[in-house]
RNA sequence: GGCCCGUUCGUCUAGGGGUUAGGACGCAAGAUUUUCAUUCUUGAAACAGGGGUUCGAUUCCCCUACGGGCUACCA
């Protein structure tokens, strides 16, 4: 035991684009584990294919992770003794591996164009680069040495595929699944390096998680067909002893109907998909996340936790340092789990509920710049905050919970008031403001009994003048405590809101 | 088509050879809040089907069905 490697496992997202759910699942799940060990958990760029890369979006990615507190120890920014930590800037060191697995006798050049494979995709539906048709294709094994050596030196472009066994059954343990068979035979000979130079996501992996020596692999259920590919390499490679040990995600399903869930659902069915808004540089289109929703990152990452992992006890709401005590590979469901926005929220209203004011303060105040609202008192936005904070379901609803506290009404229910206003009711409110104005203690506790007091003394019911005063404070039938509210306005604005509405109702 | 993975309330899930099959979201009803929301209480709601194994399967095994993934010089 004393030998055991330090726990390193890595995220390798594709900058090809917005990260989704997900993707940082995967890169929560990671995270989770190896801080679980007190292992490293690094960002490594999979900017294999370069027609695919989209600028913007590895910086994206890593603030993504950011938001999420998934702070890498090792990454492009934080370069650690493995780099580099981007695909594209190892290059060299595929070929070389590559090479040495067609010396050692399995791989091969293979000089078939794209053309005419697809040409024979058409032929045959089927098709398969394989065992069984690789002799009647133009590829090194079928080539004489010296054709081969010809082709090569005249620079004919060509890919390098693993040559796969024809009888071979691989098998290895999941970490989730448990024991996973594939026959060999049913495998094609992938392409490893392609005919512009750069490797494959099958030979990356390989090569880079034996550089920067991970230890345990999580990654999405889509890649467990291709793990035998992966185990093959490791074997040819001669690097068998140090594989990581995997672990094949459950994927993240539609909501409705079924499949992989794609930024397209998000669109359809009116939710995010994506961590953070996301601009496509290409066509400027815009696609929505949930840090802009108004979602909390502990929320976010609580949701995304539960979706396919539960600590076996009753408890939903984690905070990232319980996940990462409590996290356990044995506790991951084996199944692909529907994403259900409405329990997303959930998470996000119980988040707010528990956050300290202090700490919303912030993201409150941002809100409340974005309404134009900059010139209020700290103190008085965590009053506010503490009256409206457990109607919230986004950050971003303080402004509809808490707006008529900046900002005078602009509008008054007054069909609720006018038709069943008379002259008592105009009497009695004129009075209160007298009685406000003498007031001398401003808290709900002293208001509430002065209030209904008052009423008493008029003859009429409470029922009838509270909602008439609560629409003169906040406009509408909506709002919290009215006395909590009278308290917040404060004594001036309450008068002054009170005449301004009496005018509109009588 | 082939291969691989999976299947407990509508959804996320707990459980596990004998249970009233538990919780949460959502839904419904009631209470509280002289507004709305919150909160609280209650309720409806599930072991895909068929064969085994067993005294006894939802649980273990097999088959079928269904769902999903992969089957690119994408990841």
């Amino acid at each position: 035991m004393s030998s055991q490697k330090k726990v390193r496992v890595r995220f390798a997202p594709s900058p090809t684009g917005g990260l989704h759910l997900g993707g940082v699942r995967t890169a929560l799940f990671n995270y989770l584990f190896a801080k679980h060990h007190q292992g490293d958990f690094i960002l490594r760029i999979e900017d294999t294919d370069q027609t695919r890369f989209v600028p913007g979006a590895e910086e994206y990615i890593q603030e993504c992770l950011a938001w999420c507190g998934l702070i890498p120890d090792e990454s492009p920014l934080k370069p650690g003794a493995y780099g580099p930590y981007r695909q594209s800037e190892r290059k060299p060191s595929y070929r070389q591996f590559a090479e040495q697995l067609v010396a050692d006798g399995y791989a091969y050049y293979a000089f078939d164009t794209a053309e005419e494979l697809e040409e024979q995709r058409k032929l045959q539906p089927n098709f398969r680069y394989s065992h069984e048709n690789r002799m009647q294709l133009r590829n090194s094994l079928s080539l004489s040495k010296e054709e081969t050596e010809e082709l090569l030196k005249a620079g004919v472009p060509h890919t390098i595929r693993i040559k796969m066994p024809e009888d071979q059954v691989v098998t290895f343990t999941d970490m989730i699944r448990g024991q996973v068979s594939f026959e060999t035979k049913l495998i094609d000979d992938k392409v490893l390096l392609k005919a512009d130079g750069m490797p494959t996501y099958h030979l990356a992996v390989v090569v880079d998680d034996k550089a920067m020596e991970i230890t345990h692999v999580f990654r999405g259920e889509e890649w467990l067909p291709s793990a035998p590919v992966h185990l093959l390499l490791w074997e040819y490679l001669g690097w068998k002893a140090d594989m990581p040990q995997w672990a094949h995600l459950p994927l993240i399903l539609k909501p409705d109907g079924n499949g992989k869930l794609s930024k397209r659902d998000g669109d359809r069915l009116g939710f995010p998909v994506y961590a953070m808004n996301w601009t496509d540089p290409k066509s400027g289109e815009l696609t929505k996340g949930f840090r802009e929703l108004g979602f909390l990152p502990e929320a976010f990452v609580n949701m995304l936790a539960m979706l396919g992992w539960n600590d076996g006890t009753d408890q939903e709401l984690f905070s990232m340092e319980e996940l990462i005590d409590k996290f356990t590979v044995e506790r991951i469901s084996k199944s692909g789990a529907k994403f259900d926005f409405e329990k997303a929220k959930w998470f996000n209203h119980e988040w707010i509920k528990k956050t300290d004011d202090v700490v919303l303060l912030p993201q409150v105040k941002e809100v409340l710049a974005a309404n134009g609202i900059t010139d209020v008192e700290d103190s008085y936005v965590e009053r506010v905050l503490a009256a409206v904070k457990e109607r919230m379901t986004y950050v971003s609803d303080f402004w509809n919970q808490a707006s008529f506290f900046f900002a005078d009404p602009v509008q008054y229910d007054v069909d609720a008031v006018k038709p069943k206003w008379n002259d008592n009711k105009t009497v009695f409110f004129e009075n209160i403001v007298k009685d406000f104005e003498a007031q001398q203690s401003w808290t709900a506790e002293v208001l509430e009994p002065m209030f209904k007091g008052k009423v008493a003394e008029s003859g009429m019911k409470v029922g009838e003048l509270m909602m008439p005063f609560r629409i003169m404070l906040v406009g509408g039938k909506f709002g919290p405590d009215v006395f909590v509210i009278t308290e917040l306005l404060g004594k001036e604005k309450v008068i002054e809101r009170v005449n301004k509405a009496l005018a509109l109702f009588k």
